[in-house]
Parts: structure tokens; sequence; C-alpha cells
DNA sequence: TCCTAATTTAGACTTATTCTAAGCACATCT
DNA sequence: AGATGTGCTTAGAATAAGTCTAAATTAGGA
């Protein structure tokens, strides 16, 4: 962390733990109810400022799927990603699992830089039932 | 409308149709805005109800796009999405641009029903810059 | 025309997130 | 060690997007 510039406390190593070892795209609720379980608790503001300093330093995602809530990821291999519609649950995808794809013919001359691909269905655990 | 159940009001004739003649994905502050420039006039929990009757009965759909807010879009074709990172302009990408994907392995037995791809990077009108 | 369920409305409310101002903590200089 | 400064944390107030409520209005069928 010290790498980019940020000082290493305690709220912002947990943070930054929690969601290395996290693979559910937490919220920024879910994260601080985790937190506040154990040593060091962290104000919701502490939280916010951490989430939104990781993110611009580049160290998690910040990815919007579906709703008004922002989620997080440490998962900096590039990926795609897969929503279950009955349990909402966001998962990644190995970019692997799908390959490179055709450049696209864009009509205008824009520059794509990178994709991702939102695949939605029902997930194993889901069909299951 | 009424073929999906719903009563045909100038509020939402209005609300439908401001969105079919646009090509950029409004907000529903916009939307208001737009409306509220000349008659009807919709509060704004009837830009609310309309947008999601309007969803709920599938005549447009309701894309969330790196922020918190909720972009409304009547094009049904299938379709992709290009982000511009200088302009935040999101914009449609016509299916065939990009063409069928190969269907990925997941590995657990999830069912994939769709898939969109998002692209990111620089529109041709921010290039030119 | 009349009726009724559906719709609209203003404004209160909720939820996610940001801001503010004050206090801490730690690294640095002396 | 003591003084200083910058950056971090905090509680709580503020904002923004969206939802809810209860009363008034209206679309569309009989």
């Amino acid at each position: 962390m010290r790498e980019v510039g940020l000082k290493l406390t305690p709220q912002r190593f947990a943070v930054l733990d929690f969601l290395v070892r996290s693979r559910e795209h937490p919220t920024a609720d879910k994260i601080s109810a985790a937190l506040n379980r154990r040593f060091p608790r962290a104000s919701r503001a502490t939280i916010y400022n951490t989430l939104n300093a990781l993110r611009d330093a580049g160290l998690v995602h910040e990815v919007y799927m579906d709703d008004a809530v922002a989620r997080f990821d440490a998962n900096l291999d590039r990926h795609h990603h897969f929503v279950c519609r009955v349990c909402d649950r966001l998962e990644d995808v190995p970019f692997e699992a799908v390959g490179e794809l055709p450049a696209p013919r864009l009509g205008a001359g824009h520059k794509v830089e990178n994709y991702e691909i939102v695949m939605r269905g029902v997930c194993a655990a889901c069909r299951r039932k």
C-alpha cells in the first residue's frame, strides 16, 4: 500500500485484507459490518475514504451491477462477470473462460481500450433447487 | 402500452416518447428536467413510477454503468454498450458489430441466459480533441 | 354519463455516499 | 524529549437518488 503513497493504517489494512480474502464483491455496508465485529473498528467515513483511496490507487475495482450500490473487488486479473438472476450474486469469470474477442467494428472511430462481458443467468447453486 | 396492461396517461406517453427519441440513456433526473419544460408536467414520483412500470413491462431497460444512477434505454434490440472514459457518455453498440460469442465454459454448471459486452475507451468526438 | 380502480401529486422518508470540523498519530526537525 | 505538520479517523450533519404515503384526480369500461 505504501508503494502507492498511502499510509498503512490498521483500518486500511483490515479493509484491503477483507477484500482480498473475499470473493463476493461486498458492498461498503457488508465490509463495514464485517470489520466492526472485530478489531480494528472503522467508522463509515473511514470505510468509504479507504475504499475510494484504494480504488484511486488501482488496488481494488469498484463495480456497479444492476443496482445503485457500489461493490468492491480486489481481483486485479482481467476477468468477466456473471450475475445470477435468482440470488443476485455477482461472480468473477476468468478471462480465459471466454478468450479474446474479435475487435468490434465501431462505426465512428471510437477507440476501445478494454472490454468486459457481463453474463446473466442462473448459477449452479440456484439451479439445484 | 395498453397491450401490457398500463393505462395510457399523458405523463406516461411523454416519458416513453422522450426515451424512444433519445439515444443518450437519460437518467430519471434528465427525463424529469426535459419533461418539465413542456406539457405535461410530471412529479418526481410519477417519473419514477412510470419508469418502473415501463421497465417491469419490458418496454425499457434500466442500466447501471459505473455510478449509482439508473439510466434508461428504450432500445429493445439486443445490443452492447460503449462507455467513453473522457465524456462518460454511454452508447449502444449493435449486436452485429461483435457477433455471437463462443459459449463460455463456466466451471460449476451455471446457465448463461444472455450476455452483453461493455466496452470502454474514448469515443470519436473526444478523440478529435 | 357514471363508476371505480389505477394514476398522479406533494412532501415525508430511506438509503447510500460525501462532507465538515475536530481530534489523533506518527514522522521529522530541533 | 518537545514542537510541528501532514495525513488519517471520527461522529454527525449534509446531499442525492429513489421510494412511500395518503389524498385528489383521471382513464377507460359499463
